[in-house]
DNA sequence: TAACAAAGCAAACGATCGTTTGGTATACTT
DNA sequence: AAGTATACCAAACGATCGTTTGCTTTGTTA
């Protein structure tokens, strides 16, 4: 009778987190059972209901902290520039090393694709919108030719960025940040000349 | 008991296969059961195993058609042309408008990833990549700057088109062929420069 | 005309899913 | 020191899922 169980404060939500995000990103949302993550924390599947109320909840949280870290991890390599330009490769190559390589909970942003989850389809995109905006300041800041449509712009670059985790193999010849460089090169060679 | 059952040859195998891309594409697979499918069609869920082992050769099957009719579409577009740019202009007004506005079973191929079905996952990898090919060709042929990479501007461009069907909303100002034309024009006045 | 295969019905099977309920031990609060 | 809220266990619930089995009807074929 004598249980082991540990105390109340190290709550195992964290780590929770993390596997929820690590599961997500490996096998979908579809993919994942509520079960999985319990196993892969050590605990039983209606526990988990102590901390989300759905699953759709669980990952709306993660989703957060993947919007949260990748912008982190933009706006800091962001602020290292000053030339527009080199402010957008920045940001490309840290979005890309975020979810090509680096962070579980950005990849589950990307991977997961709202309009396969219903229940939380339109806060999962405010989530996403939320965090491309950043571009939208990138974007307008920089010294494109004019009549350049710059949603136009950033449609190109968001969606070929993030369809790269479709193609992108860690071992393959090009990493994520050689990646970033090719496609802002493409469009960048096209507005250097003067109008 | 007397039933009204059709006869023998008109199998509603084409109104299965048109229900499943119509359901795939508006739900995802997941969010897709075979009943709903059966349902659909107006049949047993148990009939549909007449014509696929699982749900998932059901999938492949719709894919297939799916690769077919988005390549004869594009095909066609691109034959009435001889200048390379415009052939690949043509291409992707093609591939827009098939994924965006016209076919449900394009609409499946890009819609439905890979990596969520396991089963099927390398099936339709190929299926994908057979029909990417024909955007290899078509940017073989184009007379970019030198040390301009195909490869980053294939991915680059396919996935900018394939990933509007995130954002793409049928009532929005822009239509699958303006898309195109922006997509393109953006890529191609940074290869008019001599170098 | 007899035999066969295709197409679908009818009904169920087993598995898995997300979730709920009730109890219990621990930590924090007063 | 007593009380409360938290975090989890233990066990199960109801629903839904993809799929199977056996049978019937129909069209084709020999």
């Amino acid at each position: 009778m004598a249980s082991i169980r540990k105390p109340h404060t190290d709550s195992r939500l964290p780590k929770v987190l993390d596997e929820a995000a690590r599961l997500f990103r490996t096998q979908g949302f579809g993919g994942t059972s509520v079960r999985a993550i319990a196993t892969a924390v050590g605990m039983l599947p209606g526990s988990l209901y102590c901390h989300f109320a759905t699953k759709e909840a669980l990952l709306t949280a993660v989703y957060i902290k993947g919007v949260e870290q990748i912008s982190s991890a933009v706006n800091t390599a962001v602020a290292r520039h000053t030339d527009p330009w080199q402010r957008l490769q920045a940001a490309c190559v840290a979005h890309l090393e975020s979810i090509l390589r680096d962070d579980d909970y950005a990849q589950v942003v990307i991977r997961v694709h709202p309009a396969d989850i219903p229940v939380a389809n339109q806060a999962l995109i405010d989530l996403r919108n939320r965090y491309e905006a950043l571009f939208i300041e990138l974007i307008k800041a920089l010294p494109l030719r004019p009549n350049t449509d710059r949603r136009s712009f950033r449609l190109l670059l968001i969606g070929a960025l993030n369809s790269s985790q479709i193609w992108y193999r860690p071992d393959g010849k090009y990493k994520p940040r050689a990646i970033a460089h090719k496609f802002i090169a493409l469009l960048r060679q096209g507005q250097e000349v003067a109008p």
